[in-house]
RNA sequence: GGCCCCAUCGUCUAGUGGACUAGGACGUCGGGCUUUCAUCCCGAAAAUCCUGGGUUCGAAUCCCAGUGGGGUCACCA
């Protein structure tokens, strides 16, 4: 009864559209202590005012919204200035900080910086940013609970990091450490970047004299390209994917199991179901490269998987209702195998809505006895609906002694301009006979 | 450059000292189904387990070095 529950937490920063790589951490966070029946904590790291966006808060909220995330908890941290300033006075005051009165630097300087002892640890000034005072000659050492190793660094080689800005806000060294305390964060899961600024975070826990949590860092997703995923090829924000046509669930399965695999290579999984058999040492060692194909995979898997109203329902808001709900209904049984994305249906179905321009070329050498015997048919139909349509349309080919397939491709052709469509019969029945007879006619006459 | 992490088919991975003639998935190629394209089904090719040394009766699995990839070195997170 006296065990610790797992609680765990996302804390991105307000500073721009989120990224696929970073609503990754928040999927392995959320399983991570769901997975124990703990807490998920939200928290923002807005302690940037220069780089916040307008409403990036707000979209980091609907992200996870959209993605099925609720979070127990919700901290921002420009609302707990007192509690960062109480620590680093505190440590100052302890002989573990010092007040610094050099000018910033607020930017990576050309080539490798390598002073790491500040000018100022020891002038003892009252007043002005407050940083760490790194000891000398000893060993920091964490056992990583993602990578399952122990890593050690020599204090020689951690610089005097800054803890307070001069503005009063706290750097991310000492936010996180003051936080994740106040908070009883459990296990603390980040990207790799955070890795070689550890033994900072280290040190704070050790002069504050607060607990240490599990700390595990993540791999990075890797650009096909090389180097860290980037914007090169195409969007890798989490909108700019759903604006692609990517459906939430894919984005999701595609995303946990790259970084994270289960021990029977189990490869379709829901929230509930990551949930439920997420273990920590599925975790990956080395970083994942993006990969667009298998993703696409995903999409279709899942666009698949979806039911015909509620596949209706989306491509109606992911066109923002251009076109009409009870065609789409309609339509969607037909590509629903055929699309990976949302955004297919536009290529695929486009031509129920407008009429698309036929390329003579494409036509077959008998599309105008084809083309004619297809007309005179259809005219005979009353009702156009599908048996009927295939039917009538069978015994055409039959008594003409056309190919069957030269056909039905004229017809298609006439019909729509492409030659990969939905299937024909069932399209001509959703576009209706007024509409047919049109375009058949338009093509025969404009191409004598 | 210093420091740190990592290394199994093109890609994501299973594998935790003997069951490995290294398994699965995506992709690719071939076939089946079929009035197109897809879906679906079947099959194939594809991995000197990065290299070199050890340890061991035995190594993809443990150790060391090299090489390669990645990260990081701000009053940004």
């Amino acid at each position: 009864m006296t065990e610790k529950k797992v609680r765990t937490r996302f804390a991105p920063s307000p500073t721009g559209s989120m990224h696929i790589g970073n609503l990754r951490t928040a999927f392995y966070a959320y399983a991570l202590s769901k997975h124990e029946g703990g807490d998920f904590i939200l928290r923002i790291e807005d302690t940037d005012k220069k780089r916040e966006v307008e409403g990036g808060v707000q979209e980091i909220k609907n992200i996870l919204t959209i993605f099925g995330i609720n979070w127990d908890e919700y901290y921002l941290q420009s609302e707990r200035l007192d509690l960062y300033k109480v620590a680093a006075e505190k440590l100052v005051k302890d002989g573990h900080a010092f007040y610094c009165q050099c000018e910033a630097k607020n930017a990576k300087q050309e080539g490798f910086s390598s002073q790491l002892r500040d000018s100022c640890r020891d002038k003892n000034f009252t007043s002005g940013a407050i940083k760490l005072k790194v000891p000398e000659n000893e060993i920091i050492k964490f056992r990583d609970f993602v990578l399952g190793e122990e890593i050690e660094w020599k204090t020689e080689i951690v610089f005097d990091a800054t803890l307070l800005k001069s503005d009063k806000f706290p750097t991310y060294h000492l936010a996180v450490v003051v936080d994740d305390h106040a908070t009883s964060v459990s296990h603390v899961l980040r990207g790799h970047d955070w890795l070689p600024s550890t033994p900072i975070h280290l040190l704070v826990y050790k002069y504050l004299d607060f607990k240490i949590p599990q700390i595990g860092h993540l791999t990075d997703i890797l650009d096909p390209d090389g180097g860290k995923l980037s914007k090169r090829k195409g969007s890798t924000s989490v909108t700019g994917l759903l604006e692609e046509g990517y459906l939430p669930e894919a984005l999701f399965n595609f995303v946990i199991l790259a970084g994270w695999a289960p021990k029977d290579n189990r490869e379709l999984f829901s929230l509930e179901d990551f949930v439920n058999v997420f273990d920590a040492s599925g975790f990956q060692k080395s970083n994942p490269i993006f990969n667009r194909d298998k993703l696409d995979w995903f999409n279709g898997q899942y666009i698949r998987k979806t039911n015909d109203s509620e596949l209706t329902t989306r491509i109606l808001k992911f066109y923002k209702e251009k076109y009409p709900e009870d065609l789409i209904e309609k339509i969607v049984p037909l590509i629903k195998d055929r699309i990976t994305r949302l955004s297919d249906f536009d290529t695929l179905a486009g031509f129920f809505f407008k009429e698309s321009e036929v390329d003579k070329n494409l036509l077959g050498d008998n599309f105008d006895k084809h083309l004619h015997a297809a007309l005179e048919t259809l005219l005979t139909i009353k009702d156009f609906n599908n048996s009927q349509m295939n039917d009538k349309l069978l015994e055409t080919v039959k008594n003409n002694n056309f190919k069957t397939g030269d056909f039905f491709m004229d017809l298609r052709i006439a019909i729509t301009g492409k030659k990969m469509t939905p299937p024909i019969n069932e399209s001509l029945v959703i576009l209706g006979k007024e509409e047919t007879l049109k375009r058949i006619k338009q093509v025969l006459k404009s191409t004598n």
